[in-house]
RNA sequence: CGAGAUGUGGCUCAGCUUGGUAGAGCGCUUGGUUCGGGACCAAGAGGCCGCAGGUUCAAAUCCUGUCAUCUCGACCA
């Protein structure tokens, strides 16, 4: 049978209409349901096991660093949201209220938390006096509530699960350091373990964090040319230290603020796998976070021996991998299905032929490849087709990235790119936000991220044609 | 917040134009036969037709309102 026909019926095909076939990815791979509150989803156990082997891995990177994880309430005071200028501005228009207790009017209404920057600066005013007390490296895993208009699940939802991480530093240079450094665990983390390239590189102003001095952020581009926010990390100087008065006592025994930053990533990430690597039968997860990495499907399991030799197979990969074994009645060819809808990155089909000569089928998620292997040398190539699995993933999304990736040296041509082709537009820029919103308005593309490392493709702006020395990526964004 | 669409067993939908006993497929339960790409047969269970008014002898169907969801915009640290 042809690798590219499409074998789940009830799935819309992506190239049909992409919006359709990623809700249909989430409510037929029993990912989330929706809940009685609008943007807010119920998430099911697959997916939340997905979330909980994010969080591990991002977890033990965090702490590799020195961070320590704390629990900040998820009410804020309006008193405290609004010490920062920028910051409430920011946040103001999508926060949700809390007016009463019980049947009583408060005097002071709270809004739940959009995200804590506010809760950790009032703790780390009370509790840092002396440069002895810095570094502090803070971090909570949680919820946060944005009173979004348009929801989409994962993407955008109104609660969400995120951690947030936050950091004082005694100097710019090391706050400037931890920010750049964060950046870089959630881009080997993307890169390594999601299969998901990452461009990494700086906001503009007009697209940086309410409040920040810098924002720093990894983006990918999903399937359909949408370029997705994988996650950011940000410098706040001392900005939010002058708000919140966190000073310090230095060496030279002189009061200084403290610097700071914050940095994040959310259950959007889920969503950024999914439209990542995902095609017409479902869902294709990278294997580092896939709940189950090795499916056993024992075929024709009435004959003798059958499940007893695949429960055996089942027990001696559980030893190196993630397995299960479905012995339930359903036939194998539901379950073929079943699991690539759910993305498993590897099939084994063991019946009475396979058993007589001692050997298995090893069937891949992401391509389809069947292979014939020996009962005795699982565990060598189970480890290594996971582990090309992940590789093969990166390189078809690179390859999707590099496809869709346009230079444009002045204004008709980006335009023009815009209208017939989605993904990222290079082009220079002068650093003018009246440029940038032009771009908006004439292209309908926003700035994505100033690269790293990057060489110009011009001197002069695509825009204004004055001098520019910044290149940017544009394109339109979830 | 603007435009459009949709609300009928768990799911996908038909029925509405032209008012008159609530339907199908899938799923679920039980029994049997199957089993290498979503098997088949038989017998069952399951619905105040989103909600509230109105018209009518009679409303899933017509009218008014309302709520929710989806899609596309606007907004989006």
């Amino acid at each position: 049978m042809a690798n590219d026909k499409k074998m789940v019926e009830q799935i819309t095909s992506m190239e049909e209409d992409f919006a359709k076939w990623y809700t249909d990815i989430v409510k037929k791979a029993d990912l989330i349901d929706y809940s009685s509150v609008k943007g807010c989803m119920i998430i099911r156990p697959y997916v939340y096991a997905i979330w909980e082997l994010i969080q591990k891995n991002l977890d033990e990177r965090f702490k590799a660093t020195g961070v320590e994880n704390v629990y900040m309430p998820m009410f804020i005071p309006e008193s405290l949201l609004n010490k920062e200028k920028d910051h409430v501005e920011g946040f103001a228009p999508e926060v949700a209220w809390i007016t009463h207790g019980g049947s009583e009017r408060l005097t002071e209404r709270m809004c739940v938390r959009p995200t804590s920057e506010t809760l950790f600066c009032e703790h780390y005013a009370n509790i840092i006096r002396s440069y002895r007390d810095l570094p502090k490296n803070y971090n909570q895993w949680c919820s946060v509530v944005r009173w979004e208009k348009t929801t989409r699940p994962f993407l955008r939802s109104r609660e969400f699960l995120w951690q947030e991480g936050h950091t004082m530093h005694a100097t710019a240079e090391e706050a400037e350091a931890r920010t750049l450094q964060m950046l870089n665990v959630y881009a080997d983390f993307f890169e390594d373990d999601l299969g998901i390239p990452v461009l990494k590189g700086r906001k503009t102003d007009k697209e940086k964090f309410a409040g920040a001095n810098a924002t720093y952020t990894v983006e990918a581009l999903m399937h359909d040319g949408k370029a997705l926010q994988g996650g950011t990390s940000h410098n706040f100087g001392d900005g939010f230290a002058k708000a919140f008065d966190i000073k310090y006592l230095d060496k030279d025994n002189k009061i200084k603020y403290a610097h700071q930053t914050s940095w994040g990533v959310s259950t959007r990430m889920i969503g950024a796998i999914i439209m990542t690597h995902g095609d017409d039968n479902g869902l294709v997860l990278p294997p580092a976070v896939a709940p189950i990495q090795v499916v056993v499907v024992p075929v024709q399991m009435h004959k003798e021996g059958v499940v007893e030799a695949a429960a055996k197979v089942r027990d001696e990969i559980a030893a190196y991998a993630r397995v299960k074994m479905d012995d339930s009645d359903n036939s194998p060819g539901w379950k073929f299905a079943e699991y690539e809808m759910k993305g498993v990155p590897l099939r084994l089909e063991l019946g009475p032929r396979d058993i007589e000569q001692g050997q298995c089928v090893l069937v891949r998620r992401d391509n389809r490849e069947k292979i014939f292997c020996p009962l005795d040398k699982l565990a060598e190539t189970i480890p290594a087709l996971l582990a090309d699995i992940t590789k093969s993933l990166y390189a078809k999304a690179a390859a999707n990235r590099a496809n869709r990736t346009w230079e444009a040296h002045s204004m008709e041509e980006l335009c023009e790119i815009a209208a017939n082709h989605s993904g990222y537009i290079k082009a220079m820029w002068c650093g003018d936000l009246e440029c940038e919103l032009k771009l908006k308005e004439q292209a309908d593309v926003s700035s994505r991220c100033m690269p790293f490392g990057e060489e110009p493709i011009g001197d002069v702006c695509v825009c204004c044609g004055k001098p520019a020395k910044k290149l940017v990526y544009w394109g339109k964004a979830y």
